[in-house]
DNA sequence: CAAGAGTTTCCTGCTT
DNA sequence: GAAGCAGGAAACTCTT
């Protein structure tokens, strides 16, 4: 078997593991939730090169890793079938506290290049820390504290938003397993930069959110107004890493990329010229994990969603415009309103992962084929 | 390449 | 009248 193909086989029960079905019948730890996130991230960029090399070797995932390692495996025309495969299963915590020795016996001759690139991998990314944090980031988490960052009423709360422009790895105390919410917190301290998924800082929702007043920060972004979407989006001002990955443009065509119907032409205009560059959510990105993510936060999301009846799965949303724009992010579409969030929201009614809530307004329910968000499922159950 | 999933977009009609 | 809700239809991208 050839390294890829075997690396590959890993990478398929990896991701298996890791994402059982699709819906994932999660407990939403944040572990469950940090590694899917990078993962997802990382899988966007296909790149040839490798995803790894731009990340911080501290936040790499299993794939990141058996990407790494068939990068090398490749680069030196190491006889594969030399490799236990059993050892290159490890993240990228795991593998940054291996010591020297254990690579030369875990790897073979490969081992002392795999070390040396390490070391130069953690150099690069400025990995001092013995241990990371690595179980801090979810990607509606990271979107949501941007998003927030930016509102005046959430200034204070997140009064050391700047700090996610340079912000280092920093040690943090282990109470996750208590308090499957408390990551959210920390994870604005993190090393956002070396994250993959465009979520990270500086990627300013101000710039097409802003101009907004507290309680009304969106635009009301109906297709008419294409006043915020004639700023970049944040996506285009992210880190180089994805931007080289999205480059498919049709400035100027009338073509409409992105999904669904086309929108009018003369409907909105000009936004819809804004170039779709990642033109699906990853597997399990769904709207509705998107939606339950939110909900899980409540001391992030204030404002936006609430539960009205957190034990049977009843919630609501406050400003439904508000989630709208945050999904639209999300999905790199800035022409998203709740009207069409909320069709898809319908859709949800047949397959049972929504229950209507009749008579109420902004009320849903999460039905039988939803997971993740029982008080049981998140560790606050009993 | 085809089919299916999961939206996205638009629309009409109805309700709050 | 505005905002939501319902749901049909069509279009689109990604996954299988």
């Amino acid at each position: 078997m050839s390294t890829s193909s075997e690396l590959s086989r890993i990478l398929s029960n990896v991701n298996g593991a890791v994402y059982p079905t699709e819906a994932q019948p999660l407990n939403s730890t944040p572990y469950t939730i940090m590694t899917k996130s990078l993962q997802t991230a990382d899988l966007t960029f296909g790149s040839t090169f490798g995803p790894w090399e731009q990340v911080n070797p501290l936040f790499w995932t299993q794939r990141n890793v058996l990407d790494w390692i068939d990068f090398h495996v490749e680069d030196s025309k190491f006889d594969a079938s030399l490799l236990n495969m059993g050892y290159c299963v490890m993240d990228g915590p795991v593998l940054c506290q291996l010591p020297r020795e254990s690579f030369s016996t875990m790897f073979g001759l490969l081992g002392e290049q795999l070390y040396h690139s390490l070391e130069a991998l953690k150099s690069k990314h400025g990995v001092t820390c013995d241990l990371p944090d690595p179980y801090v980031l979810n990607e509606t988490c990271a979107l949501l504290n941007d998003f927030l960052g930016d509102l005046p009423q959430y200034s204070t709360f997140l009064s050391d938003a700047s700090l996610l422009e340079t912000v280092v790895v920093q040690d943090v105390d282990i109470k996750r397993e208590n308090d499957p919410y408390n990551y959210f917190n920390d994870f604005k301290n993190r090393d956002l930069t070396s994250l993959s998924d465009g979520y990270e800082s500086g990627s300013n929702l101000s710039d097409s959110l802003h101009g907004s007043t507290s309680g009304s920060f969106l635009n009301p972004s109906s297709p008419e107004s294409a006043g915020s979407d004639s700023e970049l989006e944040p996506s285009d001002v992210r880190g180089s890493i994805n931007a080289k990955s999205f480059i498919k443009q049709e400035r100027g065509e009338q073509k409409k990329r992105g999904r669904g119907r086309p929108p009018k032409q003369n409907r909105g205009s000009d936004h819809y010229l804004e170039t779709k560059k990642n033109k699906h959510a990853p597997r399990g990105t769904h709207l509705w994990e998107f939606i339950r993510d939110i909900l899980l936060h409540p001391e992030q999301n204030q404002g936006l969603m609430k539960w009205e009846d957190r034990r049977d799965g009843i919630f609501k949303f406050l400003k439904s415009e508000a989630v709208a724009q945050l999904w639209g992010q999300k999905k790199k579409n800035s022409s998203m309103t709740y009207e069409k969030l909320s069709r898809a929201m319908r859709y949800y009614y047949k397959r049972d992962i929504l229950e209507r809530v009749d008579g109420r307004r902004l009320v849903y329910k999460f039905g039988k084929n939803s997971s993740g968000w029982k008080l049981e499922e998140v560790g606050l159950g009993r």
